[in-house]
DNA sequence: GATTGATTTCTACGATGAAGAGATATAATT
DNA sequence: AATTATATCTCTTCATCGTAGAAATCAATC
């Protein structure tokens, strides 16, 4: 029987401290500047000693999009499904706003780790109680998913965020002949508002879960 | 006035053709095998004349990305307006399982080019066709081309072709009274169909857009 | 033919991810 | 307690990468 250490190993690198490093630097410098020397450094081991717990670059950088997962909680399952749904993709969207560069991990490693069962388990049994039968249920959940992290993807992305100066300009700039419509619109482009497309499409996309449903 | 040469410079790249050949590579080789200086080589340049035209490998990625954007065809006007955005949304999986290695840079620069417009003209009139009002339109009409793009790069990332037996084996290892409805569904998620996810999906979406646009 | 300015190539540099050998500290065994 | 075994960590090394900067090349114009 194997006693178990606190800290494992020599030094006692926990791979979960360095993963939380991990995401610091990259929010802070970026993907680009995020590399494991770099990341080595400021935690204070060597670089190889990184790689040795994540196998590879890639392998850390899956860790990091799986830390990313599973911060997302579990939501109220006595609540009906249309909240649960929507609390999952408020998650989601909190994810992105507050990791926006480590963000796009999640749509290079579609599959993370367990924490997917974990959420695909609760996406499975909201749309269960929504009243859809099997096969449908499964293509539904996917795609809830796949349309989801899209959604908060674009936010961690900046294509949510209200029109810059620059956006607009670059509208105004557009011929009136070949571009009626974004012309007309371009008062409701400067009139953006923060979240509001990402709530308004959750909500767009839980109606027509809702009719699939019925007619399923 | 300067005389238009039919391949400007000393040796006449083409920047156009340099970005089919990376486009080329990127597919054959895959995003970590991409490398400006493997471009050059297969191309017939030196590295830094693929450099001069795009500025960065980045300024190059953009242009790729763009060069992507850029093959989605503009619909036909005259149809309903949900056959309009379904045949969009078809474009971008067929766009997404041609170029399932490049297509992620459209995730990394949400907006590539002059494409962008042309594209975001069909989907605005289309909605405003739904009978959208202007500030509910806008909102759409990112949140729509977030999610299907969303959709799009999971069927890129492999994540809506059907379960592989390696799959099928981590779910049938979940423990079932944790992952209840998950251990239910097993023979479900072991029927998923090529598409059928994806186009789901998108008569979802198309149905909750048509009532939040009849109550707009 | 010389000039000019836009391209293309050449050279060089610092940084990167990773393979491989060696060192070190803990746990298991004697 | 001494020894062995194993997991963990460090050091060295290498090919490759993106790109800055200088030099070379070519077409068009004067």
């Amino acid at each position: 029987m194997q006693k178990k250490r606190a800290r494992p190993g020599p030094r006692g690198i926990e791979p979960q401290e360095v993963v939380d490093a991990a995401l610091t630097l990259m929010e802070e410098d970026g993907p680009d500047g995020f590399s494991v020397r770099r990341l080595a450094n400021v935690f204070g081991c060597d670089p190889m000693a990184v790689l040795y717990h994540f196998k590879s670059k890639a392998g850390l950088e899956r860790a990091m999009a799986d830390a990313l997962n599973a911060r997302v909680r579990p939501v109220d399952e006595t609540a009906p499904w249309r909240t649960r749904l929507r609390g999952l993709a408020s998650q989601y969207r909190a994810l992105a706003l507050a990791y926006p560069r480590t963000f796009p991990l999640l749509a290079r490693f579609w599959i993370t780790g367990p924490a997917d069962h974990d959420h695909a388990e609760v996406i499975c049994r909201a749309l269960a109680d929504a009243g859809f039968d099997d096969r449908h249920l499964v293509d539904t959940c996917f795609g809830w998913y796949a349309s989801v992290l899209g959604l908060a993807a674009a936010e961690a992305g900046g294509l949510l965020k209200p029109a810059t100066l620059e956006d607009l300009a670059g509208i105004e700039r557009l011929s009136p002949t070949a571009f009626p419509t974004m012309t007309r619109l371009l008062p409701a482009f400067a009139d953006q508002e923060e979240g509001r497309a990402y709530a308004m499409m959750v909500e767009i996309i839980l109606d027509g879960i809702e009719r699939a449903a019925a007619s399923s």
